[in-house]
DNA sequence: TTCTTTATTAGCACTCGTGTTAATTAATAT
DNA sequence: ATATTAATTAACACGAGTGCTAATAAAGAA
């Protein structure tokens, strides 16, 4: 498991969390599409993908000019069976932040 | 689901995931035996153990001139619930995962 | 008070990351 | 060939992050 700092590091940037979020959402985009995800330039949001790409995160496709980025679930499982596998430590905590959500939402 | 970005980028440093590491599985350590998850000074881990409290992924504790640091299981329940949300995204490639390791440990 | 232990803060150096614009590459169309 | 569209790479500026040593603070012991 020595990667998963890697990909915690590529998560932690407000911009490639943002693209993250949006790949979750609306599934493939290309680098056009998501440059909206912020009000940053061109250059900065393929590099930005790059990071991505290079923490495993992200697959590249060729369509036409474009570069189509979509998730890499592998990547995700890898993060997600990390925690899971320390799910009984924050379990319970879980329980009470749930809670603490619902009671928001009223 | 603001904060997300900023535990990610806190867990995004070796150093200081090796001291979440350390956390998990020996759980409260004081800084002094934090130091050697890594070759490197105690300023430098004094300042890694700020970032992680800042993040809300550690708690600290007074004793004698000790100061004690453990995980905090609200964090790692936000992080831990987000990827919960979108398991079904990653199930599949999980079961993937799961056989690869099974067949690597043999 | 003074000394010891433990940890943090201050000050500085240096690298890394991120942003920009300009130039280049890639793919396609005229 | 030339032009258009989409994306990336190059080159540079600059702030943020990380490391060190020295100084300071906090807690307790002599």
């Amino acid at each position: 498991m020595e990667n998963l700092a890697s990909i915690f590091s590529a998560l932690g940037d407000p911009t490639r969390f943002a693209i993250i979020e949006r790949l979750l959402a609306n599934g493939e985009q290309s680098a056009g599409e998501l440059q909206d995800v912020a009000n940053i330039s061109a250059p900065a949001i393929s590099r930005h993908l790059k990071v991505l790409h290079e923490a495993g995160l992200v697959n590249r496709k060729i369509n036409r000019q474009q570069r189509l980025y979509s998730l890499r679930p592998e990547a995700f499982a890898t993060v997600g069976s990390w925690f899971i596998s320390h799910q009984e430590f924050w379990a319970k905590s879980l329980d009470r932040l749930e809670a603490a959500l619902k009671k928001e939402s009223n």
